[in-house]
DNA sequence: CTATCGACTGGCCGACCGGTCAATATGTCG
DNA sequence: CGACATATTGACCGGTCGGCCAGTCGATAG
């Protein structure tokens, strides 16, 4: 049954990694010490490091934990395709961008972990692009796309230009000329869906 | 004149500056003592507090210093236009990718940059942003792209494309089917140049 | 009731942190 | 040759770091 507010371990350790992911990715690993972690999870120093053992260990936990989740959800929206197929690579990118306009710590997880060349990570989402991947191969022999491209790299392109929009945002927004998400979010898609129509054969 | 071995302030200054951005880009301020600092670059702690004040200073003055560099070749290149117009834009793309592909400590640099959120640094290539634009501006009035999209977006589209390549490079290694940088970059020019002509006016 | 196991605590440790300071070495100028 | 400015040194400071450990608390099983 649910228990009481005193010793639940698994709430414990949920409460530690929600403080951890949130330490971590606003300052990183190194900057955040386990005093700071077990003050803004409630929990006594000691406790982290009998649930979690090391600092290294403890990072290792936040990683997995917050890329499952991340992984997870983006599967799902994936998984549940209801659109026509000649609209599924837009709302994909669409979908794409605000999610990761609505979870600005996943951007600053993602840029955090490659930072430090972590190849481990790349396991929980490779699942995913294998799959986006796989559906535009199949618009491809379906001749809506072109397909003399890397379906893999049509995929990787679309993520980098999302990912890196909001990662650089702070560096960028001082550019002149620049516009706002959603102005460089449409720029994009006319660039990207055009760049992909087919070649008129004649 | 030249000085000997000993006592020149500038080459000094210029060690620490060299040991403190590898060091830096490295593992990342936090991470990094000034003791380490110093027994890279062969000198005493004392000495670099000497020098840069304090650590932040220091990180400031490597920033500056390895950011301006980078900003100078940059524009010497952007500037240097021997290239006819129709071929400007993918030319940029190339030796942008090129740059960054021998400079991997650039990119790292940009990546810890973005994560501290530093919009003092945006100042820095503002201006080349604001150069390349205008080319682009150019093209478009001269009916070489089309003109329904922002020029700064396209500049901006393209760097996103190759900074996030190299950033995320240890991450997407893992990802199925993907391939080198050369590939990547065909791939990418095939899909931006082919978005950016202008529409048949038919 | 008692034995037992794991959650949990406070205190402590050696190592290392960034920074300071007085003292020294070295070059330059009058 | 001094006098002076500054580059350079090593010792040292208070404070914080990650990690450890002996021990207490609380639930559960026998």
């Amino acid at each position: 049954m649910e228990s009481t507010s005193t010793r639940d371990p698994d709430l414990t350790r949920a409460r530690i990694l929600d403080a951890a992911l949130a330490l971590f990715v606003a300052h990183g690993v190194a900057a955040v010490s386990m005093r700071q972690i077990a003050e803004g999870s409630g929990v006594t120093k000691s406790l982290i490091h009998h649930h979690f053992g090391t600092k290294e260990a403890l990072w290792g936990a936040v990683k997995a934990h917050a890329f499952s989740r991340y992984a997870e959800e983006q599967r799902e929206a994936l998984e549940a395709r209801q659109t026509p197929d000649a609209l599924l690579l837009e709302t994909s990118v669409l979908r794409y961008f605000r999610f990761l306009q609505q979870r600005p710590e996943v951007v600053r997880l993602l840029a955090w972990i490659h930072l430090e060349a972590d190849e481990g990570c790349s396991e929980m989402d490779a699942e995913l692009v294998r799959l986006g991947a796989a559906r535009i191969h199949e618009a491809q022999q379906a001749g809506l796309l072109r397909d003399d491209v890397n379906p893999t790299h049509v995929v990787t392109l679309f993520v980098h230009a999302c990912n890196q929009w909001f990662t650089a945002k702070a560096h960028h927004s001082g550019w002149p000329g620049i516009g706002d998400d959603q102005a460089y979010l449409e720029d994009f898609l006319r660039i990207f869906m055009a760049g992909l129509v087919p070649p008129d054969p004649r």
